[in-house]
DNA sequence: ATACGAGGTATTGTCGACAATCGACTATTA
DNA sequence: TAATAGTCGATTGTCGACAATACCTCGTAT
């Protein structure tokens, strides 16, 4: 065997080696994910390519794909601008992740090989400990890794794109009303019930607990909305 | 009231100036959709560029908004294929489909104000007509107009989005395997009771309908698939 | 004063050229 | 002969410039 140490680099090197139109689009995904272009904000690709020091082409097509993911709305000859998100965006959202998240648990208890569990186990404890130190982004951390790790148990490439599209905008929501997780121990708590019907292969149950974890954080993303964002 | 009738013109006229890259696509589209390019077959954007006489920007975004919707696959600085379907993949597309309009079906029935069906059945009857004289196209294009008739009944833009991206891909599977409605009686006689059960509001009637009807489809489709589709 | 049209500005749409990368082939050398 | 370095062709990646379009502003005529 001869020695891998090399390689090892060069992969790395190759992540920031990624086509510019990729590191671009994590910019700007970023930024609006993390709130800080907020819904409504015109990004024109003249001005990002500017500041990015690059040129047109690379910032179009990184905006062609926040568009794709319903990120962001452009008008041709118009402009760009941060999606606004309605409150029947964040309906469709939640009952489409709720249905998704459902059909993953029933397809991880019926799976012909039994899942392996010990994972959502781990985060389900970094949870509590978080939850019990009052770490409120941590909670929120380990929730996140928790439904995308259910959702990757259900071993279905399709649902996962689909749900990966639904967790961004989610985690948009969550960040453009920081009073996310009141009450982090309670959510905490929420979660081994889930494990715990998994194992159980106990169908109902499951369903019952994720569809409630589901829409909860739903009404609460939804309460005191605004009505109309004007300009 | 001024005269409307120039900003008509001027619509439809605006429908065929749409931007080069729809167009584009559209074109690359319904020739993957209809089978004309094959699972495996090379598309480089410098070849479908000469032939149709643009430039390769609009052919590259083009190819991009096929990507994104998994029809074709694009490996940096190797080359672009038309996607290759597994096995897997269909399970995957006709299973989540699935999920998807069980989901339309419980969202109509539950709906605050009752849905409209006269579309729905009049589509029914389409379909019986079609099928009496033994026009297996025009019962294969009612039941996708019927399926897409209800993903439309149930109010849900993002769910309409996910679901016209899956449409595209079982059109593409029947597409390929052009023996695709044995019993064209048979389906137009399962319709009319799915709209029955949603007059009925009777969801468990609604959902178990269109649930046998997706999965006899997927089955079909699976049914003497080849294992691998070598070079 | 108001309706209408010309022009200007901002933005996206399209183009052609050049650079970067990858895979395969080939020549060279031990 | 076999391994290796170099070269070549094909493809995508990036760039800067120009074209097309839509909206806004301003001036003009009624």
């Amino acid at each position: 065997m001869t020695p891998l140490q090399g390689k090892t680099v060069q992969d790395l090197e190759q992540i920031q080696n990624s086509p510019l139109r990729l590191r671009i689009a994590d910019l700007l995904r970023n930024a609006i994910l993390s709130g800080d272009f907020k819904p409504g904000q015109a990004l024109t690709e003249a001005s990002v390519a500017e500041q990015l020091k690059v040129s047109r082409a690379p910032v179009r097509e990184a905006m062609r794909m926040l568009a794709k993911e319903g990120l962001i709305e452009s008008v041709p000859y118009k402009g760009t601008t941060v999606k606004t998100l309605t409150p029947k965006d964040i309906e469709e959202i939640y009952s489409l992740r709720e249905q998704l998240e459902m059909f993953a648990i029933r397809r991880i208890i019926e799976r012909d090989t039994p899942a392996d569990l010990s994972e959502l186990e781990a985060i389900c404890d970094d949870m509590r400990e978080a939850a019990m130190q009052g770490d409120i982004y941590g909670v929120s951390q380990a929730d996140e890794r928790f439904h995308k790790t259910v959702i990757a148990l259900a071993q279905h490439e399709l649902l996962a794109s689909f749900w990966n599209i639904l967790s961004m905008r989610v985690k948009q929501i969550m960040a453009l009303r920081n009073k996310q997780n009141p009450d982090p121990i309670n959510i905490a708590e929420n979660h081994p019930p889930i494990v715990e019907a998994l194992r159980n292969k106990d169908i109902d149950s499951a369903l019952t607990l994720i569809q409630t974890h589901v829409s909860s954080a739903a009404d609460l993303s939804l309460e005191g909305w605004p009505q109309e964002n004007g300009t």
